[in-house]
DNA sequence: AACTATTTTAAACACTTGTTTAAAACACAT
DNA sequence: ATGTGTTTTAAACAAGTGTTTAAAATAGTT
């Protein structure tokens, strides 16, 4: 009998979400089965180890990331427009995945990385031909000419930081969760108009802003 | 007889290292007493509890963290020249102590946070006079009308990520660490400039640069 | 209904965990 | 040298870890 939910899947949601909370040091694998709702066994009958288990999460995880970032440049909007849109979609998607950011950040630190080959994601990036969409434009003299790290820095930094900082910023400035949530949306907008006079600084003032 | 480096100190040399570098739960206790190149029951002779032990650790590294954040706001600058200043600290302060920010922010995600309270190092913030001397100077029309959680945001966004994203950036622009520092200084000048041209538009052409 | 293959479980495995105990090593005053 | 208080160790503790085993429950076929 097919099941709505199949076991594996429930485990692999299970997984998500423990791993993603506490990290893989952070949790035991009878945590992640009893939050799957079934035996310990089970887990291991599916996926052979927690390594194993962790590893297909990790690799999700890493692909979400990665495809979030680039679905943006395949559309034939201006690169300043691009910009503008990458940053509302970057916002969007890690206000659904908090964690995504500091779980990738933290299990790529790790010594024992459950033998993850990072370089197969970060290929489909430069293949996207994201980086030389960027030096082209400044060629042209449509963008800034800084070098293509400082650029990704730039954004990634003002992106994904308030996500992850969430909680410490919370306490440093004694807000609320939804206080919080609230500021991001006007802090998007600071940072896009930051970023686009930095990065365009010629026609910032006259280009078509995002509906 | 006195010893030129006490074990209690040398304990905490060894915690602050693995801890930094692993998380809390990432590490056992008989770790941290190997790699202080003694027996395990001693750190419980001398800190009751891994907990303990960690809960010390965190605190002076919240203190160091929220310290080298406040020195430059004491000095009879210009409200403009302490943000360079603070700017420049700041990546020379984490360049130091990279794993810092990751470390704090992932600790205080932690559920089980060892019973530590983390109000007390930002009241030092509060009350240093930071965010009244900012919303001064937005009076006075010196400084850009942004909310002060966006302030914040926009400085550590930007000074902490490029630290902490080290290893992702390495992955994602295939360069070596001895790149990515010396790029790191690239970054740090085009930061300064994107943030001082946003926070102070008027005058920031003819403001005198740091040194 | 009886057989087969798959899915799930309880129980056990060897090992690591944080912590404690009791004895040894040490420093030092008398 | 003896006694005293401190520092360090080896050994043990119960509880928790990842993983495996063998039996039970279930589904599907004949």
């Amino acid at each position: 009998m097919k099941k709505d939910v199949t076991t594996e899947e429930k485990i692999k949601e299970a997984a998500r979400h423990v791993f993603m909370a506490k990290g893989f040091a952070g949790c035991s694998s009878r945590e992640i089965s009893k939050a799957a709702g079934m035996n310990v066994a089970l887990v291991n009958y599916y996926f052979r180890s927690k390594s194993q288990l962790f590893k297909i999460i990790f690799e999700t995880a890493m692909e979400d990331f990665v495809t979030s970032m680039m679905t943006v440049f395949s559309s034939d909007q201006s690169i300043e427009n691009k910009m503008r849109i990458f940053i509302d979609r970057e916002f969007e998607f890690l206000s659904k995945h908090p964690e995504l950011p500091v779980f990738i950040i933290t299990e790529m630190n790790r010594e024992e990385g459950c033998s993850i080959d990072h370089a197969c994601f970060f290929e489909k990036i430069a293949a996207s031909g994201i980086f030389n969409e960027c030096a082209q434009a400044q060629l042209e003299g449509k963008m800034r000419k800084i070098n293509i790290l400082s650029l990704t820095l730039l954004i990634m930094s003002n992106c994904q930081y308030p996500i992850m900082a969430k909680n410490l910023m919370q306490g440093i400035h004694g807000i609320s969760h939804e206080d919080y949530t609230s500021n991001l949306l006007l802090h998007k907008q600071n940072v896009t108009e930051m970023l686009v006079n930095y990065l365009f600084p010629i026609n910032s003032k006259t280009t078509n802003k995002l509906k």
